[in-house]
DNA sequence: TAGGCCATCTGGTCCT
DNA sequence: AGGACCAGATGGCCTA
């Protein structure tokens, strides 16, 4: 299951904790108000993580509402909004996961210095020029060494597992003199996405 | 200030 | 039935 790579205690978003406990235990209070509105991400890191929702202040006005929280105020009630919170949840824990994903993909994925922070976009960009690059270094290093030992006999390929054996294969149409420029290409790609 | 990027909520759909 | 996944909507933050 895809799940498990997106395991997360509770301690780690006691957020979720905090959102299922209070839809249980002032029902009232929590559900029947805008809320959800003020309980943002934001609202959490601006006051400090304070993660406890915010009771509604009726002697404020609302000064906008998103389409969530009509939703919110007009869709559910009682058990069918504690389903919906518990489901925000996880697909805030999901995110969450796939956000870290994206970071590790980002931090093994060669960068300028200084350069801002690749966007989600840009990431998948780069991270499918820098394995097209690397694979075609392997494979010049891998002709490379068969042309060395005259190596002719069968062997499993590490680029193409499934293909034949590397020394019979001709590869990419790139030489390993070209190999320099790759990099070149990749970070001139780089700048450009900036 | 407009545009890009992002986090979050939400309802629908698919899967186990 | 419940969870995972997805896409649309919305609003906040940041930068040129």
């Amino acid at each position: 299951m895809a799940a498990k790579a997106e395991v997360v205690s509770w301690t780690e978003y006691p957020e979720d904790f905090s959102l299922l406990h209070q839809a249980q235990i002032s029902s009232k209070t929590w559900i029947a108000s805008n809320s959800l509105h003020d309980f943002s991400r934001r609202d959490g890191e601006t006051a400090g993580l304070s993660l406890v929702p915010k009771l509604p202040d009726p002697s404020a006005g609302i000064t906008h509402r998103n389409k969530a929280d009509d939703g919110a105020k007009t869709s559910h009630f009682g058990p069918q909004r504690h389903r919906r919170v518990a489901a925000n949840a996880r697909e805030r824990r999901r995110m969450h996961g796939l956000n870290k994903a994206f970071d590790e993909l980002r931090s093994v994925i060669p960068s300028l210095e200084n350069e801002k922070k690749l966007s989600k976009y840009d990431t998948l960009q780069m991270a499918q020029i820098y394995i097209t690059e690397l694979s075609e270094l392997l494979a010049g290093v891998v002709r490379q060494d068969c042309e060395d030992t005259g190596d002719k006999g069968p062997r499993r390929s590490l680029l193409h597992p499934h293909h034949g054996p590397d020394c019979v294969q001709t590869g990419s149409a790139h030489s390993s003199d070209g190999e320099s420029s790759h990099f070149s290409d990749l970070e001139e790609s780089l700048t450009r996405t900036q």
